[in-house]
DNA sequence: AGGATATGAGTGGCCAGACCACTTTCAAAA
DNA sequence: TTTTGAAAGTGGTCTGGCCACTCATATCCT
């Protein structure tokens, strides 16, 4: 039945440990050599267990304090994702196209929520985008924030990365055009002329960067 | 400088040493003594460093053999993630949510996609959905892996993992229509009736579980 | 008395060495 | 030729130690 793998029952052990004590994110948990103790188990196999648990970002250590239980929601799952599903060479047709549907599927769930057309957030967006020196990435930024899934921003911040940063610079007053009637068109929950419209600044842009030698 | 931890170091020269040996998954990599003389660290550190990478399922270890790059199965990652993470029910709608975004842009981009109308693959795709005891989630798969985008299909991967893996048995008859008029959509290029169409059967599933008690 | 300083306990980071359990290999024995 | 078993190699684990760092406390000096 346990036939080695010794450190996964500590995984374990620690998880019911955590519910039971009523730990919260941020309590210090045992020390090291405590907990050794407790689970009748050596120093380097329970570090083992923490060490893996620290790498998936469940828990904090911080040498001469102690470790720490870290906020649940700012586990690594996307770190690691990137690790190993966008290590090998992946098309860069893959991370973009994969990077849109992220965007759109955030501009339709937003169309969706009957609670973002009632929000007053819409005018400050407007006043911040006339503003001096409005970053593109911020416009997109802040449609996969009101998104409020923030599983789908962390996938889609990282593959922003990977593909080289797409809207790096300001706005200019075409596009401030063009996101005004994005804006538009979700303030009325009309999705489809949203996602259209936001669908024909991207390629306006991809064009643009190509034509400025851009290229990522 | 360097105070950054001896074994995150050691996950990246691991990681760096595979893709410059070119190592496959399957291979075997050198003993723990080995590397950890190579690397000028004590075995232990080593340790700590494989177990992180085990235990996110980029490695498999046999007794008495050694270390092998894994071919991706069975990471514990998801595991261990979900029994820490997803207790907070936002986390959890996240990654549900995450993946049907997945899945429906993979049947939008089939749609979108003039040689798959073309294909020859709808018949023989229906022919082993009337097959005996298909399996929901090869439905599911194969329109992932049609849309082309693999990147989309890696993350799609996992995140079924993640959500609890929602597709697990085999098809009923009423699913074959369901799914039968899902496909047929999708050869008429008419996404919108495709998508809806997927949506309601996922509902309908998702009620299924809950009233046979196979919460995730 | 009050502020600066030294000390010591506690903690994680790391290492060396030692067994154990297991799988593979290969040569010796049947 | 087949079987057996010993040796080498590997991961799994424990022990004990030392270091670097943090923090609270006590101590010292002004």
């Amino acid at each position: 039945m346990n036939q080695s793998k010794r450190y996964l029952d500590i995984v374990r052990d620690i998880r019911d440990m955590i519910r039971q004590e009523k730990i919260k994110p941020g309590d210090r948990i045992p020390s090291e050599r405590e907990l050794a103790e407790t689970m009748q188990v050596g120093r380097s196999t329970l570090r083992e267990a923490l060490r893996s648990l620290e790498l998936l970002g469940l828990i904090e250590t911080r040498r001469g304090e102690g470790t720490f239980l870290s906020d649940y929601r700012n586990h690594k799952l996307v770190e690691v994702l990137s690790t190993f599903v966008l290590q090998d060479n992946q098309s860069h047709e893959d991370v973009w196209q994969t990077r849109q549907i992220h965007e759109m599927a955030a501009i339709q769930e937003i169309c969706q929520n009957e609670a973002a057309s009632q929000m007053k957030i819409w005018d400050s967006f407007r006043l911040r985008l006339e503003g001096e020196s409005f970053q593109r990435e911020d416009f997109v930024r802040e449609l996969m924030v009101l998104s409020g899934n923030r599983l789908s921003l962390k996938i889609w911040f990282l593959l922003k990365q990977y593909s080289g940063n797409p809207y790096d610079g300001t706005v200019s007053s075409e596009e401030i055009d063009r996101m005004n009637d994005i804006l538009t068109a979700i303030e009325r929950q009309d999705a489809d002329t949203a996602i259209r419209g936001f669908k024909a600044w991207s390629e306006w842009l991809q064009k643009e960067r190509i034509r400025n030698g851009n290229y990522s």
